[in-house]
DNA sequence: ATAAATAAAGATAAAAATATCTTTTATTAT
DNA sequence: ATAATAAAAGATATTTTTATCTTTATTTAT
């Protein structure tokens, strides 16, 4: 495995999929979403059931349904995703897996990761969701093999 | 689970402990290393069994026998411990899971993401096992809570 | 109102990671 | 040689992650 789990990655890719396809207002379908991102329908499909309940992403039923985001939605920092899917333990955990990680009692990588774990975390909370829009649009980055 | 597999991190506490432990010429038994890492003793006589295989630790049957590290093992980078675990993936993989990261066909993330990977990468490759002896000696840092 | 479309929810399955127990092999001390 | 010790190897079990299928609820279009 990377440095996220599977669940995290898929979601990761189907919300980069969502903000391109519907920054226009329209709405994706999970069939669509599934095809685009090269992942297992069904399991997205569970995914993007907890996104919406943590309101990461939007979603409506029914004849022209689906998921979008709204503007709220894409301005959210990328953290956030990780977060709500993988929680704040790549955040925040010991790079040893002790129970917790503090400078009181550290381990011997305690500082050196802090370094790398601060910046994953800088990083992604430094960016939106939504910025990565246009590249997508260009053709210039990709969402699948 | 953080940035490595449980059986990676509890592969990098036991190597540490070896190393702090064994740095005299002697050895250490695995019931020992387990109890003095917090971790399940059977799971990790696999673990150590692996590293094993792998020359990365090093170890005797029979009484007085145990783990234990030459001075080649100590000098090796940490990230030969993680990647002997876990594989290359963390150092080489998408951040969004594609089949492979490259900047031919990037990923949205993948110029922030190259940053991260390479450090923690750099990082895990600048530091040896054995150099965080002296500190775990000193009672500086700890290998369970 | 009815039918069609689509996500949500629930149930189940398969695979991988984590964990434990038993038996075997190698080593050492007597 | 024998017995004791400790890791290696093998077998099995549990838990978590990943994946699939079925049913239900909601929305839209007719
Ligand atoms: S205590 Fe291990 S990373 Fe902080
Ligand atoms: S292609 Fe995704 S990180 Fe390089």
């Amino acid at each position: 495995m990377g440095m996220f789990s599977k669940t995290c990655e898929y979601a990761l890719r189907a919300v980069f999929l969502i903000a391109h396809r519907t920054a226009d207002g329209g709405r994706v379908g999970i069939k669509d979403i599934a095809a685009s991102i090269d992942s297992p329908e069904y399991f997205l499909a569970k995914i993007l059931q907890d996104l919406s309940k943590r309101e990461i992403v939007q979603s409506v039923k029914g004849p022209n349904g689906g998921f979008y985001m709204d503007s709220k939605n894409l301005s959210r920092p990328l953290a956030d995703v990780v977060e709500a899917v993988d929680g704040n333990s790549i955040f925040t955990g010991c790079a040893l897996g002790m129970p917790e990680c503090s400078s009181n009692k550290p381990c011997p990588l305690h500082n050196n990761f802090m370094n790398v774990r601060n910046q994953l975390q800088q990083m992604l909370t430094s960016v939106s969701i939504g910025q990565f829009n246009e590249e997508l649009n260009l053709g210039i980055t990709h969402l699948k093999r």
